[in-house]
DNA sequence: GGGGTATATGAACGGTCATTTACCGTACGA
DNA sequence: TCGTACGGTAAATGACCGTTCATATACCCC
């Protein structure tokens, strides 16, 4: 049976790596930076996890599955206008990069060090992500308020996607380019490459970016 | 003097180099990888490059450079309309990522494990790229063939970018979007972005991409 | 033909890596 | 209270890393 105190290991364990992984990347952090940074030595990740590549494969599936959670409950809550689940989809994706920066750039740049069964796992995980913003864009182009560039939802989602999977490379609390107004700014940014309506409309722009409670 | 026989070897390293960064990134590549590509042994390496981080700096800032020289030609070619730079510029970067895929990824990734005066050195390249973007975003802007979102060039010059720079990630020739209808759509998508003309308008859709030689 | 230079070899170096093993304290259930 | 499983330590393992260096070979100019 796991004890408390061992699920309290593993998660300080799994949070060390994160913020390691996001500074210097997965190659580039050894198992001894991991534990020392837990105030353990090097044998005692291997009480939680089997080997190395197994803690990524751990922390980068679990950075998705949040992120799936997110935009499941935001599109569900957005209610039947493409066009609103759409801004609500970009929404998650921009705060998420925003909000949880490590995790972020960890889920999106670490993963591809994993192979074989681990690795199809996470690519899963990423093409429902991409899928669930390409249904929504293709919903909004049946419906009549979007014009999707060469009438390609795959394309227009993968662009937003890429577009905002690198907000975490760049922006900084301390910018000058607060979280209110990047986020108003790519919401817009998403729609115009959407075709759908544009800037003044009746879609309630967020007064403030969604905050992303860990679910 | 450096003899032919000088320059193709040391040319070589850098060609098999780049193949092999670009599929498993600089630090997943030993040095014994990169001369057995070329039939050498390790020391080899050693005769054209001082370090294994020199040789990364010398190719990443070739890549630099050139994309520099592209855009900047580009550019010049243009004309005064900024609608007709912005769109020279954009297709340049789509084109770089889509037909030099193994030098863009590179250059994209593998710079961040510089450090120091090289590191800073590439960064300063990256900067010129973007400032040049935004110079011509901004001049659009002021010019009334923009709507900027957030009044922001510097905002609209990274989301470009951005969404231009991971192309290389997924872009497959033998794939079922061609090149000439990848490119199509990406400029379309960042004239959106600009808020300029949309689709029909007089500015000559690119009947292809541009072939961009090496320079 | 001989001397110097350029370039590759292959063995060695010190270091670090992920992982394994033997061992030890401690807490908890019987 | 005993024993057992858990979660930590410390040390060792073998592999691989980037780099160095003495040496060998081929080539160009005199």
């Amino acid at each position: 049976m796991t004890s408390v105190e061992t699920l309290r290991s593993r998660d300080r364990l799994l949070a060390a790596a994160t913020t390691l992984f996001y500074e210097r990347g997965f190659l580039a952090t050894s198992v001894k930076e991991i534990t020392q940074a837990c105030g353990f030595t090097q044998g005692a990740l291997y009480n939680h996890f089997p080997s190395k590549d197994e803690l990524l494969y751990v922390l980068v599936l679990d950075i998705h599955a949040e992120l799936e959670r997110h935009t499941s409950r935001a599109r569900a809550t957005a209610g039947d206008d493409p066009v609103d689940q759409y801004a609500a989809l970009v929404a998650v994706h921009v705060a998420a990069h925003a909000q949880y920066r490590e995790r972020s750039r960890v889920g999106n740049h670490e993963y591809r060090w994993l192979t074989g069964a681990r690795l199809e796992d996470v690519n899963a995980s990423r093409r429902r992500l991409r899928d669930e913003l390409a249904d929504v864009l293709t919903a909004g182009q049946e419906a009549g308020v979007f014009d999707l560039v060469g009438g390609s939802a795959a394309t227009t989602a993968r662009a937003v996607l890429d577009m905002c999977g690198l907000i975490s490379e760049w922006f900084r609390d301390d910018g000058s380019l607060t979280p209110t107004e990047m986020h108003r700014r790519y919401i817009e940014l998403a729609l115009r490459m959407a075709g759908g309506p544009s800037t003044p409309r009746t879609w309630p722009v967020l007064p403030a970016p969604p905050v992303l409670p860990k679910i």
